[in-house]
DNA sequence: CTGAAAGCGCTAACAC
DNA sequence: GTGTTAGCGCTTTCAG
């Protein structure tokens, strides 16, 4: 059963293989071709199971029908779901994905964007690391759609997708304040990208406002889960007035509850505890531990979609979206009022 | 800025457009090309950013450099580490990946299966539902690598990568019967593929052996996951003899623990636990829970490996290589000596 | 509706 | 080492 091409089924029904293009290609009507021929053609196509080479319609039209999704990391949950919700809602408009995981790696994007670029991926989808700000607006400048989604470059002008991260901070920080807890420390990712700062500004803003000092652990993202949950503890060691905790991203939350675990603390009289992202940890918890849940869906589908409205859009054009998303704070027990 | 072609560095640098081809093709030296050449055009290459076009390669040679990575959801975690390490180590050998979640649905597949093929991609990895023994044949017989891991299909002739299920299943259920429990049972996804008929087999092993009545829910699985869990505790309630249970997918342990955390029931008092898959939720759990965990590193290494292995082999021969990988029994609290 | 022909960008065989 | 050429499989224009 060897490979069948155009010229193959043309010869087997006797027709031209331009007609058999047309037929294939939807422009039957236009061309005006008769209904009996589409139907004969169609039928033998399906019997023997002919799919015309996408690579060579690639290299003659230009198109690949791939989208290219950069993240993190492929295995993150958050980029997981994000990543199979987008899968979905591209198959059906007919495109495939090529995914690559940055590693929030500057230089490894970059090279990634030019692996993808070299393979004609029609657009982009990116989480971009910082210092790639090039590279993007060049793919932008050869008309490239790229949409960017949980953090943004300020110097890129193109889609994105986010949340309010500031806000979201900010109301997790007075609500832990309201609860009666005054020594507040906000353990996350060091990062300089968006998303991270203004968690960070809408944490210090509510603690400036009522007063209270700022506990600040940066930690340095490794594989190596082990050297991170040691880190959490040894800040939580130094400042044993910490009365709560807000966790910036669902890792963090993740080894800061081995960290307290293994450190016998009890959620939430020893420390209360609130964390970005949900996630079934957060759920399962000994004490089910406060999130503030992104609209996972609400994002994939954003995402995908403006990247497929620009993909539609023959002339490019159109302005910027910048799309502003809200999360929900899922109260649970690990944030209850202060003993 | 527009695309460049090899024709016009050929131009540009007053030489063959036959040369650059060979230069780029690291086939200078066979070709006698001079060192000095070979350097200049490279450097030349590295300035202007030049990157051949791979579809246009891939037209020519047959050969695309990408891998289709076939899963049940890529954003079930397990799928999406192993996604991630596969990810890794192809990339390294100038492979990008192709992802496609099959939902387990046999009808999906089969048209993925075409999507990729008409895509021309170098070789497949696949964990495959049911059913799709004949188009996976095909495709071998089309002389295409293919490898099956997490399940394998009896009548597909191809390599595969497994854990010892029936072994894993039959000990774990033999710890806990050690641990004094003797009402135990077994839940797990409705499913007719190998790992969980071996699942399946090994738990009934070790209880008929030793004279205990087995005790099965199989949950049908939907994206809803409260209906999952409310069918677990229907059966849980149903079933009130139950000391100990054994999960046969981490979903299933996942949803499980849910619905016994509704329950308010206590681990491992009311309810001893293991489950398949090791994972956070596991770990972190008020009750830390037995987990049986999967050696995930190997199992994506020997994935890649074999598949590069028949990638670089042009003759594409050689023994189909079955691989079982152990498993470890990682004992926690939650299945604790009875009381 | 057909048939011929050009061309997408690359590889590779061939003659020089 | 160069230059030419064919061809991968498809789309698309053009003349019939």
């Amino acid at each position: 059963m060897k490979k069948l091409r155009i010229k193959d089924i043309a010869k087997d029904l006797n027709i031209s293989k331009t007609a058999v293009s047309f037929i294939l290609n939807g422009r039957a009507q236009e061309k005006r071709i008769s209904g009996e021929l589409v139907e004969r053609v169609e039928k033998y196509i399906q019997e023997v199971g002919f799919r015309p080479s996408s690579i060579a319609r690639g290299l003659r039209t230009g198109k690949s029908h791939i989208i290219g999704l950069m993240v993190e990391s492929i295995s993150d949950p958050f980029f997981a779901t994000i990543a199979r919700l987008i899968e979905n809602e591209a198959y059906k408009e007919g495109y495939r994905i090529i995914y690559c995981s940055t590693d929030n790696d500057t230089e490894k994007t970059k090279e990634l964007i030019n692996v993808l670029r070299e393979r004609n991926v029609d657009g982009y989808i990116i989480s971009p690391p910082p210092g790639v700000e090039k590279e993007i607006n060049e793919l932008i400048k050869a008309g490239m759609p790229v949409v960017m989604f949980d953090r943004y470059l300020a110097k890129v002008k193109t889609d994105y997708v986010v949340i309010d991260n500031e806000f979201s901070a900010e109301n997790a920080t007075r609500y832990l304040l309201k609860q009666g807890y005054r020594n507040i420390g906000f353990i996350t990712f060091s990062s300089t990208l968006t998303q991270m700062k203004g968690r960070m500004k809408g944490y210090r803003n509510a603690l400036r406002e009522e007063g209270w000092k700022p506990y600040v652990l940066e930690i340095d993202f490794t594989p190596d889960e082990k050297v991170m949950v040691q880190t959490i503890k040894d800040f939580l060691v130094a400042n044993p007035k910490l009365d709560a905790v807000l966790f910036g991203a669902v890792q963090a939350g993740s080894c800061g509850l081995k960290a307290m675990t293994q450190l016998k603390m009890k959620v939430p009289q020893d420390l209360a505890v609130i964390s970005f992202d949900d996630h079934d940890i957060f759920e399962l918890f000994a004490t089910p531990v406060t999130a503030i849940a992104q609209p996972i869906e609400k994002i994939a589908h954003k995402v995908i979609s403006l990247l497929l409205d620009r993909l539609d859009a023959e002339n490019g054009a159109g302005d910027v979206k910048e799309i502003i998303l809200k999360t929900r704070l899922k109260v649970r027990a690990s944030s209850g009022v202060k003993a």
